[in-house]
DNA sequence: ATTCGCGTTGAACAAGTGTTTAGCGTATGA
DNA sequence: TCATACGCTAAACACTTGTTCAACGCGAAT
């Protein structure tokens, strides 16, 4: 999608490399003397377009927003994910930057990880609703805190992707840690707790459901991971 | 356990107040001065003792990572995480610098960040082992594969719990956004994902064990979320 | 052809950064 | 008692940071 370099607005060659900077290194890490380095322009200029560092990191975050928004919508209509996955494996190095600018935003407080992760919520949330009605996904309560736990779950390989990677030793690793020897590891363990579970019985959420209905005040008794 | 204020070596005090702005800002954002300021005392003797900034911050990780480790080991004896949750929730303010410094530490990439993720999956997989044993956990292949999975699913709510407490509604969230009540909402969901499972059958586990058994190159189909 | 506007640069500025240095006071040991 | 070491500060230094400003080139409109 982003073409080799030449063909694009001066505007938009700043703007992704200020995407690629604050992604590889973080907002505050990240100076507008290296952004225009990489964009191949003075620092002022960078200025000029975009008025203040602030600035800057603003249209980034809408410009990955839009993009990630759309591509959320094109690919995962009705409940496939799969491919979504498919399309990221078969060209990774396409998308490590967006990957890795979110991770930031999700990780900084920042409006647009806001709205990411509500984005993403949102959409388990559908999913979901979309599983249950067509019977692959079981029948729950309380759907939203069930998106919620999924989406953090899933997001978490996003944000940890360079540990995972890490312990697992994968041989060649992406920039973020994500890729397909991940992915390919630790797709059956993780359907398979999605399948089957993960405790042999309901004894820990009876006891979990018990505490947290007959205690409501304080200090229940919890229990996780 | 961290006394009121001037009990503190000096020493202590500067990396005490570091291990708080580290944590809330990030090791880059928060300034040498500011780290003086808050521990009362000239920018140039937090130098003195210390170094450099980049040996603060060692200091700080091998501080936090020691006192992390000697939790983990007191409390987390017999598979027994939920006594270590309800000691949080009992006293919450005492553990945050503590848990943003991690976050931090597990986000920006450094050693003690590496340590602390392996550590914490070696304890999965500790907990797993006995639970298997026990009989109440299923037992699993790949348990260190379960382990990554489970200890990744465990950290997400750490590394992303703003989010989480912010899409949920958290009337009074902690600083980390790690509260009593976040919890509370989101243990039974977690539990019955771990005890009944989130598909209804076993299709789409049959489905990706048998592609990625049969297609090892390269382009599995995989699916998650 | 001249003027206007705009993209662009290079140098400079002001503020903030980590770090250094000289020196102060005070407790401790010879 | 004196000297030494140590905790500590204030000021300064060198450097990086985001940002500003005057000027330049050049295409388009008048």
């Amino acid at each position: 999608m982003r073409s080799s370099a030449d063909d694009l607005t001066t505007r938009a060659r700043i703007r992704d490399a200020a995407i690629g900077l604050f992604g590889r290194d973080g907002f505050s890490r990240a100076t507008v003397r290296a952004v225009a380095s990489l964009a191949g322009v003075s620092p002022g200029l960078v200025i000029h377009h975009y008025g203040s560092k602030a600035g800057l990191r603003e249209a980034c975050d809408q410009h990955v927003l839009a993009q990630t928004a759309t591509q959320g919508r094109e690919k995962a209509d009705p409940g496939s994910t799969g491919r979504l996955i498919q399309d990221y494996l078969n060209n990774p190095d396409q998308y490590t930057e967006e990957i890795a600018y979110i991770r930031r935003s999700l990780g900084d407080e920042s409006d647009a990880g806001d709205a990411f992760f509500d984005a993403v919520v949102n959409q388990c949330q559908d999913i979901i609703h979309a599983g249950i009605e067509a019977g692959t996904i079981r029948k729950f309560d309380d759907i939203r805190s069930i998106a919620v736990v999924i989406a953090s779950n899933s997001l978490s390989i996003l944000m940890l992707g360079r540990h995972l990677s890490r312990t697992l030793g994968d041989p060649a690793p992406e920039p973020n840690g994500i890729g397909p020897d991940l992915l390919r590891q630790l797709t059956l363990p993780l359907l398979e707790i999605y399948t089957h579970g993960f405790y042999s019985d309901a004894r820990f959420l009876h006891a979990a459901r018990e505490a947290l209905e007959g205690n409501n005040t304080n200090n229940g008794r919890e229990h996780a991971p």
